[in-house]
Formats: C-alpha cells, sequence, structure tokens
RNA sequence: GCGCCCAUCGUCUAACGGUUAGGACACAUCCCUUUCACGGAUGUAAUACGAGUUCGAUUCUCGUUGGGCGUACCA
C-alpha cells in the first residue's frame, strides 16, 4: 500500500479558524497514526481575498497547536513549492492539456453577460449556470479571438448525461447527476486557477492519498472526480467531515462568538484543551473516555468512527477540558507559558514564589490566564473589599474577633502553616466558637475575598509581616 | 427553486436488529470541606414524526418535517 499523505490546505484570508483547525488536525492524526506525512499548503488563488501576514499567522498558530507538518511552507519537500500562487505554470499547463483532449474549452463571455442570464434564470426559477455558449465555438473561432487578445478563462466540459458516483470513507456511497452540474471555471482571466483545479492537480501531484475536507466540499467533488478522471489520475480517498455549528445550529460564525483559534490561545486555553475538545466534535472513540493528550488521539484516531452530524460548539466542555488538562501540566511548565505574562506585571517576585502560587491555584483554575487574573493577593495587599466578599465573611463579631486573632499571630514566632493553623485553632477553642467564623474573616483580610486556596497557605506563603499589615489595614477599614 | 448531506438527553456522544437506551459537559440535591474548586453519590433529561420489513426497530426501507451545505472568474 502507498504511503499514507494528508494535507491541510487553508486560504490565506484571515486567521485560523476553529473549524479549520479541526480539519487540520484530523488529516494531521490520520496520517500520523497510519505513519504518513502531513502537508501544509496554502491555496492563495483568490488574489481579492489575500490578507497581509495571514500565512504566518496561520503557520505560526498551527505550530502553537502541536500540529507539525512534515512539508509545507518554510519546509519543502519533494513536492513543493507549497504555495499556490507560485505553481502558476503548472495549472496552466494542465488546463491545456484539458482543451487539448477537449475535456475543457475557452470561453469568452463577459461578466456582464453572465450576470443576465444568471438573473434570468433565477427569476424563471431554473438553477443558475453557465448556458455553455462558448462550447459551441469552432476552433477557428477561438483561434480568432485568442489571437485578439480577448479576455477568457477555461471552463471544463461537464458530460451532458450520467453519473458521478463517490465513495466518501464518512458518508457511504454519493451520487451526483452530471445534468445538474456546471461547466465549472478552472482557469480564470488573471490567469489563476480556481480551487477546483488547483486541488485536483495539486493533490495529485503532491500525491495526497486521503482528502480530509469539511463537508462543505461535498457538492464540488463530482467535478473534483471528473477532472482526475479526465487526466487519469488515480482518485484519491475522500472524507468529508461534519461542519462545526453555533448555537443555533448554522455553520460556526463570529457573529456568535469566538471563531478564531487565537481567541481562544489568548483566553487562556490550552492547546490541549482545544484539540481534545475539538477531536470529540465529529469523532469518538468506541469506548467511554473525554480526555485525551496529543499523542493518545494519534494512536486512536480513525476516520472510521468520524460521525456524520454537524456538532455545536459548545465553551462549557472546553471549559472543563482545559481544567483537566491544566490540573496534569507541572508547575514549572505553566510558569513556562505564562513567563511573558509574569514578567510583565509580576517582574518584582521570585520564579519560586510565583511556583508556589502557581501550586496553590492549580486545583481551582479554568483557564491558563486565571494564574494572574485570580491570584493579585499572592502579590498586592488588598485595597477594597468586593460587597459580596463582605457580606459573606464579615459578620457583627468578627472585628473583635480578627482583634483577638491579630494578637495571637503578632505573639507567634514560628509563622509556619501548622503553626497559624494551629494558633487558630487553638483560639475558636478558646472562645468556643467553630473554626469558620475565624477562617472567614481572616481570609477577606488577607486575600479580599471570600473564595481561594486554603487560608493558612496563603498566609504561611506571604509571611508574617504582610499578613499582620493586612488584618491591620482591614480592621481600620471595615 | 434545484442538488446533496444530516437527525439519540439542553450540548458532545455510545449502543452485531434484542440494553432498565450508556458515558461526559451543564443543571439540581447530598457527602467531603474554613471558602472556592477537586473528588464521591444521587437525580432531572433523548431515539423528530408516520408508515413498512421483522417474533422484535435508535439501528434496515420509504415518506413527512426540520436543519445544514452547495448552487461564483470565493475557497
Amino acid at each position: 500500500m502507498d504511503k499514507i499523505r494528508t494535507r491541510f490546505a487553508p486560504s490565506p484570508t484571515g486567521f485560523l479558524h476553529v473549524g479549520g483547525l479541526r480539519t487540520a488536525l484530523y488529516n494531521y492524526l490520520f496520517a500520523k497514526k497510519n505513519n504518513g506525512d502531513f502537508i501544509l499548503r496554502i491555496e492563495d488563488t483568490d488574489q481579492n481575498r489575500l490578507v497581509e501576514g495571514a500565512i504566518e499567522n496561520l503557520i505560526s498558530t498551527l505550530h502553537w497547536a502541536g500540529i507539525e507538518y512534515d512539508e509545507g511552507p518554510n519546509k519543502i519537500g519533494a513536492y513543493g513549492p507549497y504555495i499556490q500562487s507560485q505553481r502558476l505554470k503548472i495549472y496552466k499547463t494542465h488546463a491545456e492539456k484539458l482543451i487539448e483532449n477537449e475535456n475543457a474549452y475557452y470561453c469568452f463571455c463577459s461578466h456582464e453577460r453572465l450576470g443576465q442570464i444568471r438573473a434570468k434564470q433565477i427569476e424563471l426559477h431554473l438553477p443558475p449556470s453557465y448556458d455553455r455558449l462558448c462550447r459551441q465555438l469552432s476552433k477557428d473561432q477561438v483561434d480568432e479571438k485568442l489571437k485578439n487578445n480577448e479576455p477568457h478563462v477555461i471552463r471544463m466540459k461537464i458530460p451532458l448525461s450520467g453519473e458521478i458516483l463517490i465513495e466518501d470513507i464518512v458518508r457511504g456511497k454519493v451520487s451526483f447527476v452530471n445534468k445538474i452540474l456546471d461547466d465549472q471555471v478552472i482557469l480564470k482571466s488573471d490567469g489563476f486557477p480556481t480551487y477546483h483545479l488547483a486541488v485536483v492537480v495539486d493533490d495529485h501531484l503532491m500525491e495526497i492519498s486521503h482528502v480530509i475536507r469539511g463537508e462543505e466540499w461535498l457538492p464540488s467533488t463530482p467535478k473534483h472526480i471528473l477532472l482526475y478522471n479526465y487526466f487519469g489520475w488515480e482518485i484519491p480517498k475522500f472524507a468529508h467531515l461534519p461542519l462545526l455549528l453555533n448555537a443555533d445550529k448554522s455553520k460556526l460564525s463570529k457573529r456568535q462568538g469566538d471563531v478564531a483559534v487565537e481567541d481562544y490561545m489568548k483566553k487562556g486555553f490550552l492547546q490541549e484543551s482545544l484539540n481534545n475538545f475539538i477531536a470529540l466534535l465529529g469523532w469518538h472513540p468506541s469506548y467511554d473516555r473525554e480526555i485525551f493528550s496529543m499523542e493518545e488521539l494519534k494512536n486512536e484516531f480513525t476516520l472510521e468512527r468520524v460521525g456524520k452530524s454537524g456538532a455545536i460548539f459548545n465553551v462549557e466542555k472546553l471549559i472543563w477540558l482545559n481544567q483537566q488538562h491544566i490540573r496534569k501540566l507541572k508547575n514549572e511548565k505553566i510558569f513556562e507559558l505564562l513567563k511573558t505574562d509574569f514578567d510583565k506585571v509580576r517582574s518584582n517576585f521570585s520564579k519560586e514564589y510565583i511556583l508556589k502560587t502557581i501550586e496553590l491555584l492549580k486545583e481551582r483554575v479554568l483557564h491558563l490566564t486565571d494564574f494572574i487574573n485570580n491570584s493579585t493577593y499572592f502579590f498586592e495587599d488588598p485595597k477594597n473589599y468586593s460587597d459580596e466578599a463582605v457580606s459573606k465573611n464579615w459578620k457583627p463579631d468578627s472585628k473583635e474577633l480578627m482583634k483577638k486573632l491579630l494578637i495571637e499571630y503578632e505573639n507567634l514566632e514560628d509563622f509556619s502553616l501548622l503553626k497559624i493553623e494551629d494558633t487558630l485553632k487553638q483560639l475558636s477553642i478558646k472562645l468556643n466558637i467553630k473554626i469558620g467564623v475565624l477562617i472567614n474573616p481572616f481570609r477577606l483580610l488577607i486575600s479580599g475575598t471570600n473564595v481561594g486556596p486554603s487560608v493558612f497557605h496563603i498566609a504561611e506563603l506571604i509571611g508574617k509581616q504582610k499578613v499582620l499589615s493586612r488584618m491591620k489595614f482591614g480592621l481600620e477599614k471595615l
């Protein structure tokens, strides 16, 4: 059996979309599972939609996601170049070959004429399609027009009858009758190919064995198969993936939430979490399990277990997965991931100190960014207290109690975890009150909030001086 | 309009034609606990509808309905 080769072929029109990430991921996982190659190819054949920096952005985002390609831009293999705008000659040659074999023809129709016939067809409730006027042109007529430099495109000839059968790995057999297919433009007047020509030519030349792409491509697949047949090439295996959806089941779009991988990156989601989540949107192993590392996904993934129905992108599960994956990370790794942020806002604290806060926060963090946003009390004295925290943790007798606790702590020489805890416990026994009655206001005073890790751990970490000064400050203010 | 695809708890999904239709997220209750989280237990909740095939249908067939995608010199 030939080597498995898959590709991800985005157009550089902006940022990497989570739907694109999933397509890339499935291609990557399938290739790696089968000891194959994964290729990145840039489909920049629409000159009007190019976005500057999009290619670099795509590459760096894929890199962040841990999806490494074996061949592609910046990683030249034997099948390059991997950017379609650098392969124009190849497409032209192939389009001309189709003309020679009479599988394609020059079309000189203007945009105006095309617009008119389309408008009329829509008005008459007919399927809009090219009326094949230029398909009838004689060789002489064509040569004449070509000689006069008349603007033209090349269209593929669709057989007037018959049908095309697609064997799709996820969808089974799907057939289309040729009659409803349009004579698609394959080479534009600017000399660039359209998607249809470019994919087929490149997938063949790059020896792609499996075309794994979004379901939106299913309807144009018969045209691609026709092209393979015209060229006399072997047809790759197809797998059309179900779409990712908004909450209202429409195709996932910007309007209804974040769709750029970068958005999730910025929000503090781990690469592992996003991959894990997205892998499960449309694929599931045969057993009950939700948490997977990239390595595990590589071992488990099969196209046979990809589902057919669209999946709503629901952030809640992603958040939960993120929490799970964060807890598996080493403290050092978390520090590394956040280093630039720590450098920015925590520059006067040592790595050792920050690692200790990470340890304390790790079990209760949802996003990576929480290590920074929900940890201010480790680094700064609280200046004011939220109403909610006060009403929950500060009772009428709290002030008196905290004054007593303050005295105890002032006299405590060995300010260690066990002693801090023991001192407070002893006081509660002495006063015959429940321990929580002391702990809650104490937490408020030293952290300014009513949530977080064990107060004793916080107290030990920030140290005796801070504890005392924060208590005094709070006692004055509250 | 036409073509194609799809249809199990709110969401992601599992289930050789035979299960009390399973798991996970979310939600609720309880336990653990100084708070929040974690962990544990329990609960609420689904086969879109209608026919047919079959001893038996979530599963196969047909229809209906609903949703989606496509229908470009965009990908």
